[in-house]
DNA sequence: GTCTATAGAAGGATAGAC
DNA sequence: GTCTATCCTTCTATAGAC
């Protein structure tokens, strides 16, 4: 099976379990392999067939365009790193913020394949598909940045530079699907607390 | 002029001053330009050219092929990054990494259109060329390291992983390349101040 | 839905005149 | 050194059989 394995293909079938009919699952998953490893504009239409075991031609049959299964992917992966910053939980300020950190540099991590896509591949959607996206994106900054306003608000903060801030916080995290490589000596869990652990260190109030 | 204006080209001829002939340069810095804003397999030898004001046929009389030009541009873009992180000052170790923090994000924003390139163009290098600044990056990387090591021999940094953190210092500066844009509210100075002072934030022991 | 075959366009690189 | 013209390959996408 070309989805499994120690490499972290296996959690693609996680993200994209949803996609139906299965060739057009298939298809996709293909796309994002090749992708994430080439980039959107070095890889055929033919490679996408090819690692998804199908003629050149059947593409077509479920996607109307290469750039549109580029749109179905990062359109997908931005709601589901969103919806994962949307949901964190924690008593107070410190540990969402800590629970929002792990969760979003691990998931760059985890799903590095995914998150190579949809993070350096924008400039490859149409005008309109690209609008669609950086909505998305506003709405995960805003909500990075609300964990950082809490803790401001609730006086356990120390940043002296909230806007700033958050865009290095996120910055971080984003950064991590350039880098990691499933063969190194952190796991994706791993790197979660680490990066938590800096950000939080970087919040502190002096004392 | 094409190199000069708010947008930072004007930048592009400090770095590439000393490629000669001119038009040899020209074609650098139209490659450069080009390679940045829609990535090295989307530019076509025709952009290049055309951005230079020269015919197609011109590329080739001063380059073997487009990967060539792309190396060059990733050679020297490597070695001036790492000359100006080994060329940093400072009376104790805060201050240094206060400099190279504040120097190495800075540049990814000054000259944010050839470390777009430099950063993210690596797989677009063959086998051997990669190697070759794949061997610049390690030093860069141990710059870094020596920098975070230094104030924790000398007891004023707190980190338990300096692994974990020189990675993280690196990324947080290189990811700058991605989002940085000239219209911004923050002049490249003004990111390399507010990034120095996360890092120190991050680094500082408890008290 | 999937295939084979191919149309039609575009790209990297070269030939040869000036 | 630079140009015009073009070769040859490769690419996206479609046509039409099964």
């Amino acid at each position: 099976m070309t989805t499994t394995g120690v490499d972290g293909f296996a959690l693609l079938d996680e993200i994209w379990r949803t996609v139906t009919p299965e060739a057009a699952r298939r298809m996709l998953i293909a796309a994002v392999r090749a992708f994430a490893e080439k980039g959107y504009h070095a890889t055929t239409t033919r490679d996408i067939a090819s690692l998804a075991g199908m003629s050149p031609a059947a593409v077509y049959i479920h996607y109307r365009s290469k750039e549109e299964l580029l749109f179905n992917i990062s359109l997908v992966g931005h709601e589901t790193s969103l919806a994962l910053l949307a949901g964190i939980e924690g008593d107070d300020a410190v540990e969402r913020l800590k629970n929002a950190v792990s969760a979003f540099a691990g998931w760059h991590a985890a799903f590095h394949t995914t998150a190579r896509v949809v993070q350096y591949e924008l400039s490859a959607l149409s005008a309109e598909h690209h609008e669609r996206v950086a909505e998305l994106r506003r709405q995960i900054e805003q909500r990075m940045r609300s964990y950082l306003e809490d803790g401001v608000a609730e006086g356990v903060f120390d940043v002296p530079d909230v806007k700033g801030a958050t865009l290095a916080v996120l910055s971080l995290c984003i950064d991590v699907a350039r880098w990691y490589q499933p063969g190194g000596k952190r796991t994706p869990d791993e790197i979660g607390a680490l990066y938590a652990d800096l950000v939080l260190r970087m919040v502190r109030p002096a004392t």
